[in-house]
DNA sequence: GTCTATAGAGTGATAGAC
DNA sequence: GTCTATCACTCTATAGAC
């Protein structure tokens, strides 16, 4: 037989996918299965744990591709104002302005949060972590800094629930803008 | 037997929480019969359509108590920036600083939106709809009052997120804090 | 032969519907 | 309680690469 040889990471996508759509509980292995073109066999072969290694996986992918391209830049980079307006239009790309969910988010709000609740905390406390130190690099008062953050990333998590259910991608948008713009005025006393 | 006579009424809390929990998927009818007590007959009695059917009915009670509790005194307070002061405690209570799931968020990011999406669209239309109104009352600038509304009940939303995956209902505390505090500064030119 | 990737029948448990 | 469908998962078998 021709064999199509997949890599574990070839998977992975598609998995994702799958998860974000159908969530935890609703992913099942035959939607897998049809996902990912594969057999249960060889699902059970790359991910002999199932189902939960499969959302670990996918969320350890998940955190490589944000340490990549938004925790990183956030941290490195010469001029952080830029690196902060640089997170928003990556972000933005990223959730498709709402339409996708965020797996991580979902998951936290999901039955499935124990399970995997450091994996969840750590994706968030990394975030909060970069862009603390940015807005901090950018001038923002020491103290308020870390508050600042979690409120950001927290907005932009909301504006995913919120733009999925008015069904309206423009509120993520306009959420956004609302966001990067507060961030040029005052730097707060 | 002494009949333990139930009102669907009575069922919805029970319902409710199991929903909340565990989400569409992961609330399966054994455990919505544990949890209510009731056995799958008296289930079906009540809730003819099945699962589909109680989770409408737990989204409407849901909608009315906000009506009763939010998108009223918001709508109709005499001092409207004592209103949003309410609503704050309101909603803090009610989602116990992050804790407690708001279901309807919870719905929108799930498998199960396309389902109920009128009754999760027409929640927050709501919500923005009374807080834009306050907010406009009290004279906030006509044309940002929306977004306004839909910044802080995006914020909230994103707040339960937060501190469910950080594990920490303090962030939940301190984002409505900072949101209110925000309220009391400039209205912005 | 060994190893890796594959498929899928078959397991018991549990799902939702009635 | 009874029904059938589907669940996650196991196991055996197989094909080709080395």
């Amino acid at each position: 037989m021709a064999r199509a040889i997949a890599a574990r990471a070839d998977l992975l996508p598609a998995l994702a996918e799958t998860f974000r759509e159908h969530g935890y509980e609703g992913a099942s292995l035959s939607r897998i299965s049809q996902a990912t073109g594969l057999g249960k066999g060889s699902l059970y072969h790359f991910f002999p744990g199932g189902k939960a290694e499969m959302v670990e996986a996918v969320l350890a992918e998940i955190e490589a591709w944000f340490a990549t391209h938004v925790f990183e830049p956030l941290r490195e980079a010469g001029d952080p104002e830029a690196a902060i307006e640089a997170m928003f239009e990556t972000v933005t790309d990223y959730f498709r302005s709402g339409r996708r969910v965020c797996l991580v988010g979902a998951l936290s709000l999901s039955d499935a949060r124990d399970r995997f609740a450091e994996d969840l905390r750590r994706y968030f406390a990394l975030w909060v972590e970069a862009l603390a130190g940015a807005l901090s690099r950018a001038g923002h008062p020491e103290g308020t800094a870390t508050a600042r953050a979690e409120d950001i990333v927290g907005s932009i998590q909301g504006a995913v629930v919120l733009a999925r259910a008015l069904d309206r991608p423009e509120t993520y948008d306009r959420i956004m803008l609302s966001l990067r713009a507060r961030g040029r005025l005052s730097p707060s006393p």
